[in-house]
DNA sequence: TTGGAATGTTAAACACTGTTTAATTACATT
DNA sequence: AATGTAATTAAACAGTGTTTAACATTCCAA
């Protein structure tokens, strides 16, 4: 079945270079002013043939907000070499952090925009495996700080929420544009600053 | 010029009439899904109307955000019976995540949508009051912790900032379905048990 | 080689969106 | 009653996501 082997590896090719040309405009645009339209004059296709590859806009920004796991987890693998578990979870909320420093717009689409989750929610059968992943593997690093003796009388779960919780609030207001809207004596590491405080924490209990 | 009294009335009767409606609607069907045709619809005038009355947009959102901060002032009103500053923090965060659980669509148009932040930095001249004094309310009560003894070798605004972010973060993952679609343990009692192991830390510090 | 089925692709339409324009209506003042 | 001003509207512009029916191409069996 040669021709259909060709006509398959066709298919993957107009349907990667939709998601090449989404990928572009979303990372220079944003995802509200990238429309259908678009994407299909980058590609110089008419705008309908998109549908017979996605079933709609939200899957296309589904597909890349899966790449921007794949970043982050890509981020992450400098973590193997950290012994200590409390270490190891300092420098995870660093990465993260940083991850959502350089890649905001990624950040937005994985952890704040509906169009993802929205995508999920409407197709009952698949779940979040990028968010539950993530999750986990953040646990899994509470768990062995509680291992080893480190806040005691928490609940790992709780625990782990409220800590990813609190890097994500802090990412959260600077790109939905809160934190500049407060008047801090010093704006630009406020951030810094703030998480600072939260490893300062970390380490005390 | 009782004559331009009342032009003065009608013309304010009508611009709190765009409001209702624009309340109202955005209260069931959220920013996105409210457009200015629904809105003139409701109040049965034509659309165009409602530009001179608002600038966008963008401006009638922004007036309704400004009610939320009203209502969550209001909710904090009760704070004012707690003397311990610590005991009042704590209970602040409640009240937050408590208007943040009974108003998710006023809570994400006051932190997390673009919409009436966006309307501000377009007017250079206008800044966040709203979120700077709900901000400077949070950081005078840590201060005050502070002052007792609490907090120890911690930067006010740093912290007040994490401590924002985490509550924030809590809320905001949960109303964006980031929360929801992790498989927790126990679901609807995750956001609680969370703010607990915070509270336990603000405490033991 | 040809006819028909299947597939890939498009043009056009539908029902919307926010916003601006020019024209119209309503009304107070002269 | 005529005029000037302000309120209001209809219509248009330029876009949006999505669906439809038509068209083009490709493949395979007869």
């Amino acid at each position: 079945m040669g021709i259909n082997d060709r006509k398959e590896r066709e298919k993957e090719e107009l349907r990667s270079l939709i998601l090449a040309a989404a990928r572009s405009l979303f990372l220079e645009k944003g995802v509200e002013k990238t429309s259908i339209r678009n994407i299909a004059d980058k590609i110089e296709y008419s705008p309908g043939i998109i549908y017979h590859y996605f079933k709609d806009k939200n899957e296309i920004f589904h597909s890349l907000h899966q790449e921007g796991f794949l970043q982050l987890l890509g981020k992450m693998k400098v973590l193997g070499t950290v012994e200590n578990p409390l270490e190891r979870l300092k420098a995870m909320g660093k990465i993260y952090m940083s991850f959502a420093k350089e890649n905001p717009d990624m950040y937005d689409l994985m952890f704040i925009k509906e169009a993802p989750i929205d995508h999920i929610a409407h197709h009952k059968e698949e779940d979040w495996k990028e968010g539950n992943n993530t999750f986990s593997f953040l646990r899994s690093t509470v768990q062995e700080c509680i291992d080893i003796g480190n806040f005691k009388g928490h609940d790992v779960e709780a625990l782990t929420y409220m800590i990813w919780s609190t890097v994500h609030g802090m990412v959260s207001l600077r790109i939905r544009g809160r934190c500049e809207a407060i008047y801090f004596e010093n704006q630009d590491t406020i951030m810094e600053e703030a998480y600072l405080s939260f490893t300062k924490i970390l380490d005390s209990f």
